[in-house]
DNA sequence: GAATCATTTCGATATATATCGAAATGGAGA
DNA sequence: TCTCCATTTCGATATATATCGAAATGATTC
């Protein structure tokens, strides 16, 4: 499950009038399945059927008590989610990378690319920017080596400051050089 | 449309993985309605169709540029949304008191008592402590006048306190006593 | 161990809605 | 005014899901 599902399971949970009630109920202390039925006006069994979304959703946690379960408002995972809603790096994580499997790495280019493809900031950390490197290496995938005019043109979808990328891509050992300086490679 | 029913509509805007992507897009720089529906592979009328319900939740807002309508995300509209996610009153809200439509005595009804019925706190404001004062006064729709161990009786089902209650009735003018005071009566 | 009780699961049904293609709308520019 | 273009609306369809009653489950109590 990414976070983006869990993310989509949270937004579903809460996305019926009924299961808005129940957290409201539950708000105030928690209560038995019979109980939020009975104020409800609901079937156990669909109360039962609520219940299992909210707590799919990790919204409520559940505890046996005699012939009752009582179940009960998690709130450090709304809170969690009150905090996702308002960062706008989280937001932008929403709208996923094509192509890029690692969650480490789709967190970073969602956060330092905009949504042209262009860098919008160049990380600090070196483990960051190494994502952003790898990410441009994609533009070399064909048969090297390439002189810097080339290197310079494809780098340039990616940003205006072409020569902090292929320092980089030189520095992190990504790519060497070769004939004096003047033709790219992969490493 | 209410309080509950916005948040509603809010969360159901949300329950939705392509509305969640769109979002995401928005949330690196305003789109149109057709880079929307190249970048995530959907029909322009179905992007139209998410963008509505969006913009229903007041998540987006729209602006017509020459021929296409530019679409931005609100983030004042998600940090309301994610403050309420965070209060536990407003959550409380969400489970209305039954049988009162007033939406400001649901809000401090809401507040002040817990789901058993039970006052939890009472309110300082006066006007606050007024709605709970005429909540009481539901227990006295029979023909009067009361004594006051009948008073305490029924008063009890709302709080231990029952002195502090007896004597707003009288105070807020909402009862008045007579046989030397050994007689209840609504005002 | 048997009976009891709340809860869950299952099966069925009705409603909601995501998606698309086609047609309508409405502004911008000629 | 007429044309063009993105967007929206409409109609149709397929999928998802809310709700209920009945049956199964599982734990507690006798």
């Amino acid at each position: 499950m990414t976070d983006n599902q869990a993310l989509l399971q949270f937004f579903k949970a809460l996305a019926d009038a009924n299961r808005l009630r129940i957290v409201g109920l539950l708000a105030r202390r928690p209560h038995s399945v019979d109980e939020i039925a009975t104020v409800l006006e609901l079937r156990p069994s669909t109360v039962s059927h609520h219940l299992s979304k909210l707590s799919g959703a990790a919204l409520v946690r559940s505890e046996a008590q005699g012939h009752y379960h009582v179940y009960s408002l998690d709130l450090s995972s709304l809170h969690e989610r009150a905090r996702t809603l308002a960062s706008s790096e989280e937001l932008r994580e929403l709208a996923p990378i094509e192509g890029v499997e690692d969650p480490f790495d789709r967190k970073v280019l969602a956060t330092f690319l905009d949504e042209s493809g262009q860098i919008a900031q160049f990380p600090i950390k070196r483990k960051k920017f190494d994502v952003i490197l790898r990410y441009a290496l994609r533009l070399f995938e064909d048969e090297g080596p390439w002189d810097e005019r080339e290197v310079n043109r494809r780098l340039e979808t990616l940003s205006d400051d072409t020569a902090t990328i292929r320092r980089g891509l030189i520095d992190h050992g990504h790519m060497t050089r070769s004939a004096g300086g003047r033709a790219y490679n992969r490493a």
